[in-house]
DNA sequence: CACTTGACCTGTCCGC
DNA sequence: TGCGGACAGGTCAAGT
């Protein structure tokens, strides 16, 4: 699902909407999305909520107790928030652990295709944890200097421009969508090999991945079949952009078909005559 | 180590 | 209308 654009979103609607609520129960319906010691699960009931953060596409939900709530959404999933006194389409059923609050109000975790999860963590835990120790820098942060991209590109020398940006250890957050978008606006083609990359496509790529994912958090994000914010909105993205799911469509630049072809096992959109 | 492919799941869409 | 296959916003474990 959902790339950095979705998660800052669903951040950003987290801090506004559960900070302090009081965890009063945890129930969920299939074990793979819930992989926790049935005493931790304990040790949260009656914890509040201090904040939601982001690393890349992971979302940490910290609570009073020193653990974190852990949430990958992998690519169907979504957090949902409800008002105690709310009617809204969840639970459903693709929902798969659900938060009561004590105030009545609650947040549905659902994922269609059950690839997401959601881990309880002590500090430990979390500091210790391989993927999130792994991740490349993010790209709307002041660390992602060109010079650090280059760098961390160069470790993927031999595979495509595409395959190195979706590596979450190169860059963290960038996904199908706004690699498709980023390598448009930098005019690459995305199946060049990393090697081939002259000094002025890094820079055009680096200045690319940040525009895109800016203006998509402008947006609210992009919402192809599943993705919801955390009030169960859509976001607008999609509406403006250049290649992804326009298969067919004219360019947005010089009006010829927007192609498609596989790279990197991904479906993948370009302009042939724009991206060289 | 780096690269590619299949697996994890459910749902939808497209061609016959 | 039904059915099979391909494909969908991500990551990990295997294979080479």
């Amino acid at each position: 699902m959902p790339e950095l654009p979705e998660i800052e979103t669903i951040v950003a609607g987290l801090n506004r909407l559960v900070i302090g609520k009081i965890i009063d129960d945890i129930t969920w319906d299939w074990a793979k999305a819930f992989p926790n010691d049935p005493a931790v699960v304990d040790a949260t009931i009656g914890r509040s909520i201090v904040k939601a953060s982001r690393m890349g596409k992971a979302i940490l939900i910290d609570l009073d107790n020193t653990t974190t709530i852990l949430i990958h959404l992998k690519m169907t999933g979504q957090l949902v928030f409800q008002e105690a006194d709310q009617e809204g389409p969840f639970p459903d059923k693709t929902t798969r652990v659900t938060l009561d609050f004590t105030d009545g109000s609650l947040l549905y975790f659902n994922d269609q295709r059950k690839f997401g999860w959601v881990k309880i963590l002590t500090s430990t835990e979390l500091a210790n944890n391989e993927f999130l120790q792994k991740l490349g820098p993010d790209p709307l942060s002041k660390t992602f200097t060109q010079a650090l991209f280059t760098q961390r590109m160069s470790r993927r020398k031999d595979t495509s421009v595409k395959a190195a940006l979706l590596d979450q250890t190169v860059v963290a957050g960038l996904g199908n969508i706004y690699c498709d978008e980023a390598l448009f606006l930098a005019e690459i083609m995305p199946d060049r090999k990393v090697r081939t990359l002259s000094d002025q496509d890094y820079r055009k790529l680096h200045r690319a991945i940040r525009k895109v994912l800016k203006r998509s958090v402008e947006l609210g994000g992009s919402t192809r079949r599943n993705y919801l914010n955390v009030e169960g909105i859509r976001g607008h993205y999609l509406d403006e952009a250049f290649v992804y799911g326009r298969t067919g469509e004219p360019c947005r630049v010089c009006a010829q078909p927007i192609l498609k072809i596989r790279v990197a096992g991904r479906g993948t959109h370009f302009c042939k005559h724009c991206q060289k």
